[in-house]
DNA sequence: ACAATATTATGAAACGTTACATGAAACTAA
DNA sequence: TTAGTTTCATGTAACGTTTCATAATATTGT
């Protein structure tokens, strides 16, 4: 007599459908089969409600079908819609995703790299920032907006277009004086490409820029007393303002109201990611934005591809500009240059 | 000769050590050993780096060690933390997560219920909308903020005391006339109970309060009319606003700034959740915040309790009140309170 | 109608574990 | 010294698949 607790196995549907083990196998399969077997197999999988047991499947091919993704944490929007895409482009292809929430930590980068190999995942994306992690030869592995090396592919958006485009933008919406804003230390080396971008686009437009790193310790109260001190009677000495992420840009608007600046009229401000951090009803702002789902895709892609001649060291995609209620709109800029030109 | 490619089994490792494969077994899972026997096999795991198969473990023992997590999205940060929270409180406990995000879409929601049993996880973690959702009998499933029957348990946030918490702040705050702001239809009974317990606050505290609900087509358009027609004279009704989600009361708050509204001088507001969505850097209001830590612990406790009985079907966890600098703090209200002993 | 060939179902072996029945060795007691 | 007992390593079977060599059947040509 049969456990009635536990689930039907292809056995059962063989014996239930009077035909071999094999048969069955190849039924679920797709494999050709005999007309006559193939009904007798699919109705006794109907009557058992039979499902595969992929973790047999994976234990036979040497597969999990599990990939890991390291990720700092998924609450900052940028991450947890990496995240979002990455994973629904997983279930794509069935294959399951293993998160790793590393807050920074290089030490638990590493660890996670060791428990998701424990795991036999069959590949790992990493968006990691220890400098010298180190993974096993076998283990397929793609970085994001980081590049490591030769030997593994990375996967970014064109940072230095991005802040090239938004020196664009905010020169054709009429600015002269920008400051572009950003926090934290250099060692993450994408943030600085959108510096270098924003220059080189300022520099070619003929636009005086300026341009302030933040602490980490108290970014907040920093850039609140910058703002500040380029107030002089009410008035803002900048015209624009690029911030390096949209996190960012938010908390400058923040501090912008609170200086009674008006956005965008007194100044425009462009922030970096293009995340809507609450879907339809973002609190929004103008904003170059990554191309998180072609991102995602080119990830799993490159990951799971078999030519492993095939992988290119960097794979960098294009970014666009997003209006977002913090520059002049498109109306508003055509009035603006013809200002301008009567000027 | 062996495969150069494969990784190490417990065939290779009991070979190395001139053992049986049985005791390389106890040695892995920590089972009695003579000492002689235990050191040789320690030092062949160490030379051949060996690593367990947990999908031959699972296949063995009739488990995964996955357990499904079904969200709408890991995007708005209320859904991102939890998935944060509940991850982490997994991995503590050898599981791992296989996430999967419904976009609310109910079909969609049952899909990955079947695609979460096929890939036999251990247990299901659900915050759905669906209201007939059909889970299998032996799969163990816990619901998120909404109750799904006696027989499967529910962790919510207790919203009722969050809601009546609400209007005794902007009580004690000065507060005269309040308003709540909500979206959507009342499919969803949690944020019911938010207005139920704001409504009873605000009764038993004396607070003449208004209610709008609004449509979820274009609530962005419907609440700048709502709050623009409470102004009269540049000078808005309302002292205080408890909004249903920070997602809403960021919105408010972004719309009270265009109409020219101090907050928290002209009027207070409060939201609720209680995610910071950037981090330190957030963006901040003050709220009544959701235990997403403990909601998770718990959760995971829940799924994973061997003993049926022990599964109460409702575990209500208490909610706190968090300053965010759209209401008048501590130093203020004690002002405030003089001047209107004194008016 | 029969041999030769093409087609297709069969079932055992293997994937890497764990559990359990078996048997060997070491110890105790007379 | 020997029988009885305890201790503990051994090796096989099983978990649910897939694969492949084998066997059974159907097809073709003469």
């Amino acid at each position: 007599m049969k456990k009635e607790t536990s689930a039907p196995t292809m056995k059962d549907v063989a014996r239930e459908a009077g035909v071999a083990l094999g048969t069955v196998s190849k039924v679920v399969n797709g494999l050709p089969v005999g007309d006559s077997y193939k009904v007798r197999v699919e109705d006794a999988i109907r009557k058992l409600n039979y499902q595969v047991n992929s973790y047999a499947q994976g234990l036979k091919a040497n597969k999990t079908y599990t990939i890991a993704l390291l990720v700092p944490n998924t609450i900052d929007p940028f991450y947890s819609s990496l995240v979002y895409y990455i994973n629904i482009e997983l279930l794509k292809r069935r294959y399951r995703m293993l998160l790793c929430t590393t807050d920074y930590n290089p030490q638990l980068e590493q660890e996670y790299i060791m428990m998701a190999q424990n795991n036999k995942v069959d590949g790992i994306i990493g968006l990691t920032y220890n400098p010298d992690l180190t993974v096993e030869e076998n283990t397929p592995f793609v970085a994001i907006d980081r590049s490591m090396g030769p030997k593994i592919p990375c996967v970014a958006c064109d940072n230095f277009a991005g802040g090239q485009l938004a020196a664009e933008k905010l020169a054709a919406l009429g600015c002269k004086n920008v400051a572009f804003l950003r926090i934290g230390s250099a060692l993450v080396n994408e943030p600085n490409k959108r510096k270098a971008g924003f220059e080189n686009g300022c520099l070619s437009l003929g636009l005086s820029y300026e341009c302030k790193i933040l602490s980490d310790d108290d970014p907040y109260e920093e850039f609140e007393r910058f703002l500040s001190e380029h107030i002089h009677n009410g008035k803002i000495s900048f015209d624009g303002i690029f911030c390096v992420t949209d996190r960012l840009a938010y908390q400058v608007l923040n501090t912008l109201h609170k200086l009674h600046q008006r956005v965008p009229e007194d100044v425009q401000l462009i922030g970096f990611d293009g995340i809507r951090a609450f879907g339809s009803l973002d609190y929004r702002c103008s904003t170059i934005v990554q191309p998180v789902p072609e991102m995602a895709e080119m990830c799993v892609d490159l990951l799971l591809r078999e030519n492993m001649m095939m992988k290119p060291p960097l794979v960098c995609l294009p970014v666009t500009y997003a209006y977002g209620g913090t520059t002049l709109e498109a109306t508003y800029r055509t009035e603006e240059s013809h200002a301008h030109r009567q000027s």
